[in-house]
DNA sequence: ACCTGAACACCGTTCAAGT
DNA sequence: ACCTGAACACCGTTCAAGT
């Protein structure tokens, strides 16, 4: 056992890798910043060095979250070929894995968002989404996708996707039907963006 | 002041309406059982006659979420006319308006559906839909969206739907960009079932 | 039937004090 | 620089007791 000075430096990540295991495991809810300090084996008053208050702690463990999220969009990417439906397809999966294993991590990521301590966090979620615009581009240029700006183009899909995850994690839908859903549902929209590239010629 | 015997039978209900306008303007996680007991003015173990714990209360908060949504959006089919796009922008509107007005009450409404005490729940969930399904249905009929089961033909719409409203509560997308996105993406859905159905001919 | 008041275990936050 | 221990105000839950 290590117990003696185990933290020298690392109790904010040990807080946070905790505090990351049971918000997935019991919700944030449950989160107690007593009970993390208590797991990790510090006094009750320790955490505080590294996070002044609880939103402190919530608000350092959705950038992380947006850290692997977009981590893990930019691999699905990746490991998916050249084409752009493929791609598109890789990356929805992905994102889709992400939000149920983690459904209320990313509650708090966009939660967080929208509020006055937002700065770094925001940036954290630039960066995460970064890859995404740079699909719609692909799809763009591939013609799959009507012209104009990327992030404007690409919202209706991204909430479809989102909405999709959504209606699994509020049980609205069953995980096992993701398979055909989210193929059928981008191969949707991508017929509705056909059309509408028709047209405008 | 009526202030003796105020409480007949109607604390429960005192007790929901100042939990819904606690839960809309400080969130779920400022709800204190004690503070609304004390807002309604009896003492902090009364509200457990109508509501065992906590969740008990939150259960009924998202039971009584779910008849309003669905009073709502009968009130916007019912007021759209007759043709199937002009109710389906209505409803959609209509759902948008709850989910940003009432998100928190929204997460609350759908986060309880699977959890085990769920079965009046998910009746008065079942309620709200009903009119969505419907609506559905005369999409099918009048051409405009693909046939088979209303609940699978209907579910990536309501995702869309959902999602842009999550994006808005978010903070992705400014509420004021609602005007366009909606029917744009409503009428990109019914581009992409207008094309599947002809294939389907 | 419905509500009160005291009690218990827990929490977030603060702060003087230790090394 | 980093952590501890005591203290404060608050909370959810329980329960005997009142009317």
């Amino acid at each position: 056992m290590v117990q003696r000075r185990y933290h020298h430096g690392n109790l904010r990540a040990a807080l946070l890798d905790q505090a990351q295991r049971t918000v997935r495991e019991r919700g944030v809810a449950e989160l107690s910043l007593r009970e993390l300090a208590r797991e990790v084996g510090v006094s009750h008053a320790a955490p505080r060095r590294h996070f002044p208050d609880r939103q402190a702690l919530l608000d350092a463990l959705a950038e992380a979250g947006f850290e692997r999220l977009g981590t893990e969009l930019r691999a699905a990417v990746a490991s998916a070929g050249e084409g752009f439906e493929a791609r598109l397809q890789a990356t929805a999966a992905a994102y889709i894995r992400f939000a149920i294993g983690d459904a209320e991590l990313l509650e708090l990521m966009f939660a967080g968002k929208h509020r006055e301590s937002a700065g770094t966090l925001v940036e954290a979620a630039d960066r995460a989404f970064t890859v995404l615009f740079e699909l719609i581009a692909q799809g763009q240029a591939e013609g799959a996708l009507e012209p104009g700006d990327p992030e404007r183009v690409g919202l209706v899909l991204f909430a479809t996707v989102k909405g999709i995850a959504a209606l699994v994690t509020g049980s609205m839908v069953a995980a096992d039907q993701l398979d055909w859903l989210v193929p059928d549902a981008i191969a949707h929209f991508l017929r509705g963006s056909r059309m509408a590239a028709v047209q405008q010629n």
